[in-house]
DNA sequence: AAAATTAGTACAAATGTTTGTGTAATTCCC
DNA sequence: GGGAATTACACAAACATTTGTACTAATTTT
């Protein structure tokens, strides 16, 4: 364990002040050439970096964003986050991540823990917990405090920061109509994420798609639970029902509900078209026959979270107005529908 | 933008030294309990937290564990790093994490800007470029330099530090002569990660398994590439070659034979077994036929690594002998492969 | 040659903590 | 009541850094 070379050593052992030796490395004009090549060589040689921790002390940032999100193997998040990572190492910064494990309480402490000089801002999802019971206190308290943070996907609406959201409630509306457009009358809706910002406002869409089109409203087939027991079970019981179209609101419900549909003896796309949200890497594009989606663009996500924050982080201006992005999403074609 | 409270405004208001403040909070028995309380109620009225900064400067370590992978995206690892943070959060660490996109100057880069303060120790899989070029410089650097490693799943041999592995040669010998006791004659061995440690002890797995039932060696229905260019292509023409078995040394190989041989035809398993090394989430459990898959317990390999490292910075002594871990894969069969 | 300038350093303060030592004032005991 | 013990706090150093100011020579200027 070799102690790591300080400003302090090097000063000793060249018989110099320390601020010499800062100022020599920092090739400040007050130092004589010969004295800052003796001490950058010396400093070489000892392989000396200068501490992070007391740059950080002194400059009162740390060049480092936490990410709090709810579960990294959700692939979504996992893109979200390598938007992040490529943005804050184009810019030099650093990124802690916790997952929060929907748990509202860890994500409060997460919160806390972090907002005392480890990090310069925060990057976050919603637990679920947090959603479902509104409790958003953790977060004004971060922000009062002055740590900013910005929030994507799941949002909440009474916090004032920067927010990147996707246009849920627009992209439902568009993926049923086009359903819609392609014949289908009976189409049904899944959702297990019915706690979340997110699944409401994709239903919403749904049904104004319906509405739009009048179509009544048939609560056979419109499954909205917010947890996955019995999922399959549910599901079953929906495609018991006259359906030539099914919308699901996540992954997990669009794949589960092809499974069950083929097992049942539907023909994909023939019998009945599936359009799915997805940001999975592997299962919808893959599958056979293999999902249409609506793509969420994670990475681009993630991106223009970490630009904000750093933008914010680095701004001159004290009282910034806060923004929300809104990211497109985009329909993905693929067999699990017929065509026109 | 509220400042947030030190030790020294809240002495300077109370007209007590900082000193006291510090101790007070900290129930020393120097102080008296009046004063104590005194600080104590105005520190919570105050929302003080001692800044961590401070403390990170003073102890002289920062309780962060720097995670470095190649691929967030890849659910391998995202699975080994959410044991990762599991375990780091139950011990009261953070964790930074970088991703190296398997570039070996980003790895480099990476290991320098964080072991001057800002983490205590690494956890890292080594970079495709790097296990290509066998130029592992830059970890011994900074273990020499006093800051500990693990490393995980693609590890350098060469490197004296922790190491947590799967059993690949083990488990591909095994998975090998599984398909040999299901009556698999001409078993392809399909791989694009030939340039990886783990691709090539799994591939002589495979052969050793060849040779132990004097199976001879068919290099027309072997694929070792290191690179997924015309995987298609290349496993197409693998598949058109007598073969009853196959067995595929990633997610991506497994699932893309899958689909080729449905195409072509072959019925799975009756026509061919396939076996494939597989952590994704979603995939291989979930297509029609269902994989039948080596699993490689990613959590438990990242809670492994977080233990090793935490255990080793918090040791007390100074030289804990290194160790490796091996994690041992389990078969999980499914519908890819024909029952006995 | 004395004064002014300049170069090259050292010193000190600041960031926020903790902690050992020092120092008044009080209490104790005989 | 006076020396010892105790109480309750202040002071200072340490961690690693940067940076403004002060100081000491040497050089230049007049």
């Amino acid at each position: 364990m070799k102690a790591k070379a300080t400003l302090k050593q090097i000063a000793k052992e060249l018989n110099v002040s320390v601020s010499t030796v800062s100022k020599a490395l920092n090739d400040s004009p007050e130092i004589s050439d010969l004295t800052k090549i003796k001490i950058k060589e010396y400093a070489k040689l000892k392989n000396y970096k200068p501490n992070v921790i007391g740059l950080n002390l002194k400059n009162r940032k740390t060049k480092t964003i936490g990410v709090i999100i709810p579960n990294i193997l959700n692939s979504f998040f996992a893109k979200v986050f390598s938007g992040i990572e490529k943005i804050a190492d184009e810019k030099g910064y650093n990124v802690i991540m916790c997952i929060s494990n929907e748990s509202a309480e860890k994500e409060a402490h997460t919160l806390e823990m972090l907002s005392n000089g480890t990090i310069d801002g925060f990057i976050v999802s919603v637990s679920e917990e947090a959603q479902k019971n509104q409790d958003y206190e953790h977060f004004s308290a971060i922000i009062n405090d002055g740590t900013p943070i910005v929030m994507f996907d799941r949002i909440a609406e009474d916090v004032d920061c920067d927010k990147v959201i996707v246009d849920d409630f627009d992209s439902a509306l568009n993926s049923t109509q086009h359903l819609i457009d392609l014949g289908c009358k009976n189409i049904a809706l899944l959702s297990s994420i019915d706690n979340l910002s997110v699944g409401k406002l994709r239903a919403e869409g749904y049904l104004k798609a319906l509405e739009n089109n009048s179509i009544s409203v048939n609560n056979d087939i419109i499954l909205r639970t917010d947890s996955e027991d019995d999922l399959k079970d549910k599901i079953e019981r929906v495609l018991e029902n006259k359906i030539d179209g099914i919308f699901a609101l996540d992954e997990n419900d669009s794949v589960a509900a092809l499974r069950i549909a083929l097992r049942k003896g539907f023909k994909v796309p023939e019998d009945i078209s599936i359009i799915g949200f997805a940001d999975g890497i592997l299962a919808s594009r893959r599958l056979s026959p293999s999902l249409t989606t609506v793509s969420q663009h994670g990475i681009e996500i993630g991106e223009v979270a970490a630009k904000l924050l750093i933008d914010r982080l680095e701004s001159k201006e004290e009282h910034v107005p806060y923004e929300t992005v809104v990211i497109k999403t985009k329909l993905k074609e693929r067999e699990s529908t017929r065509k026109l």
